[in-house]
DNA sequence: GAAAACCGAGCGAACGCTCGATTTAATCTT
DNA sequence: AAGATTAAATCGAGCGTTCGCTCGGTTTTC
């Protein structure tokens, strides 16, 4: 799989999902009619996520917010309670089928190698095809209120989780060495950040998302296979 | 070389940075004696810090500030001229005793595999030394101006190239496999920042700074070594 | 007794947010 | 089908508060 087959499959399962921010935060929205939520609550997201990669999520002013979505401040208000209940909402919109794509990835039948090779390229397409989203909820998690930041942690362990669980069974077939596996999984998380935090340098360095991918499993494979794959064909030297 | 020697030999080295920051901002700074100047900046920066790192920089208020420092208002821009100057000010001072301690780092005469592991260990144990300026450094650098983010940029740059040096060096010793060696150093880097940044993380897997150095040394050294170590005696297993 | 350092009330501006007025959309009546 | 009625959605001036920052007055230092 490569970032243009994943992008066909399961970028319209991703789109949607200011519906799902509708149902989970009724309560808090004054607006009936679905469809208007939806298209409104997507307009506000993109120019939150837009204001707020350019100059941080605090630092953006309600009225900044009100010109670029073309809302009144009242209309927008209308669609939340409060400018942190804006920002829960979108951390919390998109976390939960950020998990639930990542774990349908995993194939029980496949070998854990190719799971991990799926799991990892899975990450990595998705936060190329979302990348304001994920470097909006990187970088602004740590203003969140002491709750929402303990439910940050635990959806971040519960991801952590899939890679160890594949490392751990990797090693129980005897395909894997046995290592700290969490640890493992937390250096290779933090490369995986690094692509959409750092996008200025690899653009720099002229590697595509494909390219960061199969290098960063050749890394992992060396560390990781008891016994090693033979030298792949394609060159990794740079120019 | 580990955490506990290079405390002993480098903290002394780094703690005297406010005084790089009287000379380098000498003509924004109102105040006359040296050793004033030196004491309150340090005051200063140390509460800049720790406000920044609990709310951000940007939620810091300057009454906060005034609170934490002891100082009044006015006393306070005594020292600089704006808080976006004292942003300016916490993010250059620093930067350079760092690019230098880890270029003094390098030895010329040891081994490219000698330099590495001494320059990974350097940068990792300088970030546990001074955790809440690399955090504050990381997160707050995306709200600098143009100018500044561009110095910022390069400096990082500079900063990679001293491993990407050694890692070509290595190459042509024979020691290191050909490779890209520019990637590899971002994917050093990524996990290097991962530190400071998901601190919680380690500290709940139980691993110290000393163990995260030696596991992310093995899993380099697996990828670039040609001849590989013979394996280390101590376990990387989990409990 | 200067000079240096510090103080903190107060300035204009910008902030998050509200609410009565207004416009738009949906439903009902004939 | 057109007008009347009601509900839904939007509007934006204005509220109280807090912000970054200043400056005339006070205290400290030498």
């Amino acid at each position: 799989m490569n970032y243009a087959e994943f992008k066909k499959i399961t970028v319209l399962h991703m789109k949607n999902n200011s519906q799902e921010a509708f149902t989970e935060n009724r309560k808090d929205i004054r607006v009936k009619k679905e469809k208007t939520v939806v298209k409104n609550l997507e307009r506000i997201f993109d120019a939150t996520l837009k204001i707020g990669n350019e100059k941080g999520f605090h630092a953006m002013s309600m009225r900044d917010l009100s010109e670029e979505t073309g809302l009144s401040m009242g209309a927008l208000y209308a669609y939340f309670s409060s400018k942190e209940n804006l920002m829960v909402m979108l951390q919390r919109n998109g976390r939960d089928s950020f998990q639930q794509i990542l774990e349908q990835s995993v194939d029980k039948d496949a070998s854990p190698l190719e799971n991990l090779r799926t799991v990892i390229k899975t990450h990595l397409f998705m936060s190329e095809a979302m990348q304001p989203r994920f470097y909006f909820t990187y970088m602004e998690g740590k203003n969140l209120n002491k709750v929402e930041k303990k439910v940050a942690v635990e959806h971040e362990l519960l991801s952590d989780g899939i890679l160890v669980k594949i490392l751990q069974e990797g090693q129980k077939q005897g395909i894997f060495k046995p290592q700290n596996h969490s640890l493992t999984t937390a250096l290779i998380k933090a490369t995986l950040n690094d692509w959409y935090l750092k996008r200025w340098k690899y653009a720099k360095l002229n590697v595509s998302v494909d390219d960061f991918a199969e290098y960063l499993l050749s890394i992992i494979e060396a560390f990781c296979l008891i016994q090693p794959l033979p030298e792949n064909t394609q060159s990794h030297q740079a120019g």
